[in-house]
DNA sequence: GTGAAAGCGCTAACAA
DNA sequence: TTGTTAGCGCTTTCAC
């Protein structure tokens, strides 16, 4: 016989009812010693295991949460993934991963599946908590649901969710004011999924405005499109495009790597020609050289912490506090970043390779 | 009303039968004009989404497959995780993700859950294919699997999986040509997790046998017990402790990267006083100065590859062909791997650190 | 074209 | 202590 065995199978090998042997095999209700080994015997004889399916219909839960992020390839949302993994099991749950890719469609479709297999809760990661479709199914079906990464907006789809969230404006702030205390003035945005990703116009924005304050230029906006292998070029080229910005904000610290990299490529020093500030602070940062400045966040808190929240909505407890914005990330100086060379630092072009004027 | 509607309430809503509800929204079956439209309003109007526990129950299929790797703190697991999503999805699966954090208890805890949630199939990265006690739970249940980076060993739990794996023994042979080709003889093979890792060990299995041959000393093993925060000072101690070696192979890049990194930190040069290579292939390997030299490996070509093979399976279609073994890495020769400097290649210890004179 | 009913594997209420 | 039974939401015969 091919065919899984069945609480029936054990049932009749052990010569009992089907509920003796649930109550035997959860442990539940009372059962004669006698019957008890009888019903152990014939489920080890043929190797049952309960088949959950049948057991989350009846019970309406299926101990499980889903987790969506837009990409594993950021090694931040792997330990958000990780963190909450972790506490998801010590609370006997077991976490569904989905990735997004960064991609609104496959987002959707991914909270609908995981939706459709009745997780208990979410924790979630979207493209963008103002717009997005998938946070309305959510909100529709009254699935607990927490946020990591994303700003509840006042209003759209992820009005009222909890969230954990790093104060992406206040980051922008504090590195606007490093590049300000090392006399940048020509300053650069760097963003891959631009557009894709509120975490990185909230950066931007916040940049933007904190530079304004600080009597600096207008950031440029350096959006890169593609990835795949062609990544340092596309770097080297727009590096080279833009020659008078002195100092480079990028959206992750992968980027920033990238950057210093395409920059050593040109012939250019980091930080005396240009100097690059991160974000997300992942441990690479600090195997380079020069040690990336950056602000450092804790995504392994995010991830507990959202799944200390959603689990607490399911136990129907007090969901954790969270911290205070102003301690949601902090700024690391590293050796990227310093004072712009002399000839750079007002607006002049110092590093003149192949000609350019601006 | 709290609760979620199901097919029943659409039913009574469109004045029908239920199995008339499950044809129109299947789209299967005929039906009139007339009760489609009825049931696609009343449905519409109920905000109704399947349930796919009762659909599940009853198809006996989950469209869903089961997927564990130990960690995706390692980028090459995140990579592995994408690609197989990325396939399974395509063909209308869903991928359902577990990490066993390199721990025995926790894999065979998680092959359990995912088995009893009826995943269709499995890509599984194990500890160690020879004994995990997750693989003879999928064998006894017969679901398809593929095991990913794990050599399937001629007997044991893991005997006749199928399996897209990396020839560990024919890169650590690459590694130890790379060394004694630059001249060095004392080497080490740096672990985190050894002896939790198959991989690790057929690699460091591997160069032994390659150093060997090819009249090195046996290297020696340097392996690092913990992680979190204390990786660079562990290892700055344990290279502080091995001045004899010119060489370390590393089990993976990042150990690679941050034994570049230690080493800096302790005044050494690389790759004048130490060489280093890696393992994987990782992109930041290409970031930093000098290059990593490493061993690459295709993660992305492994998940798809697993991926189609356990489709396949379910498909009851011929699995797709495997590379040939000695393509499923390639030797990257970078700035970290060089010659050692004189005073060091013959075994004294020229650079008592602090202080130091070549 | 449509609906009643059986049954997927399980738990829980109720009877014995 | 134990077995019978209803029912979780769905698909799928099989009559009508």
């Amino acid at each position: 016989m091919l065919r899984r065995p069945t609480i029936k199978d054990v049932a009749q090998r052990a010569g009992c009812g089907i509920a003796t042997v649930s109550r035997v095999l959860n442990g539940q209700g009372s059962s004669s010693e006698q019957t008890r080994s009888k019903v152990l015997a014939a489920a080890e004889a043929l190797g049952f295991e309960f088949n959950d399916l049948g057991r989350s219909l009846q019970s309406n839960s299926t101990r499980t949460i889903g987790c969506i992020v837009p990409s594993l390839a950021n090694p931040v949302f792997a330990e958000v993934v990780q963190a909450a993994q972790a506490e998801a099991n010590r609370a006997g749950y077991q976490l569904i991963l989905a990735c997004s890719d960064y991609d609104g469609g496959l987002e959707t479709k991914a909270i609908r599946t995981l939706l459709a297999k009745q997780v208990d809760g979410l924790i979630v990661t979207v493209g963008d908590a103002r717009t997005s479709e998938g946070l309305e199914l959510i909100r529709a079906k009254r699935t607990p649901c927490c946020l990591v990464y994303n700003t509840p907006p006042d209003n759209g789809p992820g009005d009222g969710f909890a969230a954990w969230t790093v104060d992406n404006r206040g980051a922008a702030d504090a590195v606007a004011e490093g590049f300000a205390r090392q006399g940048h003035s020509c300053t650069g945005f760097l963003a891959l999924e631009f557009g894709r990703s509120d975490r990185s116009r909230e950066r931007y924005e916040g940049f933007v405005a904190a530079c304004a304050r600080l009597g600096m230029a207008h950031p440029v906006l350096l959006e890169i499109e593609e990835q795949e292998g062609r990544l340092l070029q596309l770097l080297g080229a727009m590096l080279a495009e833009h020659r008078g910005i002195t100092g480079i904000f990028a959206s992750n610290d992968y980027l920033a790597l990238a950057a210093m990299k395409a920059a050593r490529d040109l012939g250019m020093q980091v930080p005396a020609d240009l100097s690059i500030v991160g974000f997300d602070g992942i441990s690479t940062g600090l195997m380079v050289e020069p040690n990336l400045s950056t602000v450092v966040t804790d995504p392994k808190a995010m991830g507990r912490g959202a799944a200390q929240t959603v689990l607490a909505r399911l136990a129907g407890l007090e969901p954790p506090g969270r911290p205070d914005p102003a301690h949601t990330f902090s700024f690391r100086q590293g050796g990227s970043l310093g004072p712009p060379s002399a000839g750079k630092s007002d607006g002049g072009e110092a590093a003149t390779s192949p000609p350019s004027n601006q």
